[in-house]
DNA sequence: TTGTACGCGTTATCAC
DNA sequence: GTGATAACGCGTACAA
């Protein structure tokens, strides 16, 4: 490692003050040509690197975004926050990421980590949209943008699918396929407002088409494989299964798929399942997953985009984006084997 | 946002100097209780909130290491940076991301850049092992530990597997039953050394069999999908395909399955299939993949503590540490349907 | 136990 | 076009 070079080694060997240097630096136009190249010279000669967190020190800008997220191994968040990740990239920025677990203290924790910091913004992917760690944030005035949340108006920006609406379709999917007995494993209410309304689209559309809703058909569990594995096979196993599970996430939707399988079911015959997500390893499985896309690439780099403009101060209102989700159609759904 | 409160404006309000502020912050134990509460309510008077920004620049110590992997949309390494971002975490670093997607170019722009923003070390996951990054870097002495390389000796900490026994164990598995024609999709050898090693692992476990190498039977292709599936569709339609492939990840692997089915083949029995990673996904697959499990998460976990330390020099000389991987059979495997 | 004074590497504001 | 110098918020000798 050895000793770091400053501008003020330069400046001395360059025989020219630090602010020459700097300027040789930041806006090398406004510097003849002569004591530029001096300068650079200078530089090579010491070894100088530039340091940007003393210009993020005496600028006051950390040019650092944090992001906060369940966790980075589900495949869905790890494409947004590449998302995120090429757009700060593109604009001088990094991206600090806090897995929270769907843990609110956790969040909690991160947030003030993150602002100890200096970050900027945030984007964060919470797990509760009324809790304080958003309203405090919201009330400061904090550059913040929600991630995946459905939000269509209110003091806060948000960058997300219509999570209601694709749970809805999800489900209207099935009906049309001419299933009556369908089941969902629903995220746990308790780790956000989208697990809520993937489940609301799901029950609003059984009432729109009169199929009663019966509980013992929702399974709240982790958006994990293991726990759609799991409960699959609980809803399986009741005296009246469902003939199609509707799915909270693509990750649940395939381990209920091998749930099924594993109890010597064959799919989608004796059970169609839809997902939500479109994580790519869902079409290249047997049954390819039918499942709701949502853009979550692009969802990041949206996200970003309103981010860095808040804090540039370009805009000042909230801005509301819902991006499209998209039904695909694919293999692991089909009409039920005795449509009664 | 509003004006941020310093320490001054805590002392001001406390009627205490900043330096005693300071102490309340980082031993408080060196303060008398009474003063102590006093700066406290201070702080909250003016809803102080501490700069680590400025901190790291006035200690030199960014708290911040930069990791550097292909990309984070790979499960495999969203696992590992999960298990970098926990033990970074726990003692009060954070990491910053790099994602070069294979390409030696993007390596170097992304170190240059950390480096500006004072990372304290770097974990890579190179592009290429003998590159001038990696020699640079290990010529400075800055702190660096390789991930995911098979690295035994020489002046650069690595934390990896044995990719070549990983690659012998995934071939002579298909050779113990009885695969004689044994095809790989080989990731690119542009892409690194541990594509390689892999490769060379395959190879050998051949000759030590006396199967004879054939050069039709390896594909180089990127770690994706759809490369997976395209790999597996063109050793299929060759005039003598093989029976049995050795695919250099669980991405390809997956894909190659997905592509056999889609020539419609029947596996395993058309054509058995051994990955390498142990991606999670791989068991709630059907067939479930035989795979060389790597352990990612440790591997993150392992890596970076030996990185802190090294940062806190409290370990001086290189270490070399390469994790067990174990072949995982499951059912992609079998034996070839006319064992000649 | 507490306070004073300076340094960290850069930017920014004046002068010249 | 260039130079001198005061911030920026905190840590830390050293002194009291």
């Amino acid at each position: 490692m050895g000793i770091m070079s400053t501008i003020r080694d330069v400046a001395r060997i360059a025989e020219v003050s630090t602010a020459t240097v700097s300027r040789v630096i930041n806006s090398p136009e406004k510097v003849s040509r002569e004591t530029r190249e001096n300068v650079y010279q200078a530089m090579r000669l010491c070894h100088y690197t530039y340091n940007a967190l003393a210009r993020g020190f005496a600028t006051r800008r950390s040019h650092s975004i944090g992001l906060i997220i369940p966790t980075i191994t589900n495949p869905i968040f790890a494409e947004s926050t590449r998302g995120i990740q090429d757009v700060a990239d593109e604009y001088g920025y990094h991206v600090i990421i806090g897995n929270s677990d769907y843990q609110y203290k956790q969040e909690e924790r991160l947030v003030a980590v993150l602002r100890e910091r200096q970050v900027e913004g945030f984007m964060i992917t919470t797990t509760d949209l009324r809790g304080k760690v958003i309203s405090s944030l919201l009330h400061e005035r904090f550059p913040l943008v929600l991630l995946y949340s459905t939000v269509r108006k209110g003091g806060i920006s948000a960058v997300g699918v219509d999570n209601f609406k694709g749970g809805f379709r999800a489900t209207e999917h099935l009906v049309s396929r001419g299933h009556r007995r369908i089941g969902m494993l629903a995220g746990k209410f308790s780790f956000s407002d989208r697990s809520y309304h993937r489940w609301y689209g799901y029950r609003n559309c059984l009432k729109k088409y009169g199929i009663s809703y019966d509980p013992q058909l929702v399974v709240q569990s982790d958006y994990s494989l293991a726990s759609g594995r799991n409960g699959a096979v609980r809803l399986m196993n009741l005296n009246n299964p469902p003939t199609a599970i509707f799915c909270a996430n693509d990750y649940i939707a395939l381990g209920a798929m091998e749930g099924a399988r594993q109890m010597g079911l064959s799919l989608p015959d004796d059970l169609s399942i839809v997902g939500f997500d479109g994580i790519k390893i869902g079409s290249f499985i047997t049954p390819n997953l039918t499942t709701i896309l949502q853009p979550a690439y692009e969802m990041g780099k949206v996200g970003t985009q309103v981010l860095l403009n808040q804090i540039q101060q370009k805009i000042k209102k909230p801005v509301h984006i819902l991006l499209e989700t998209q039904l695909i159609e694919r293999q692991s759904t089909t009409r039920p084997k005795a449509s009664h």
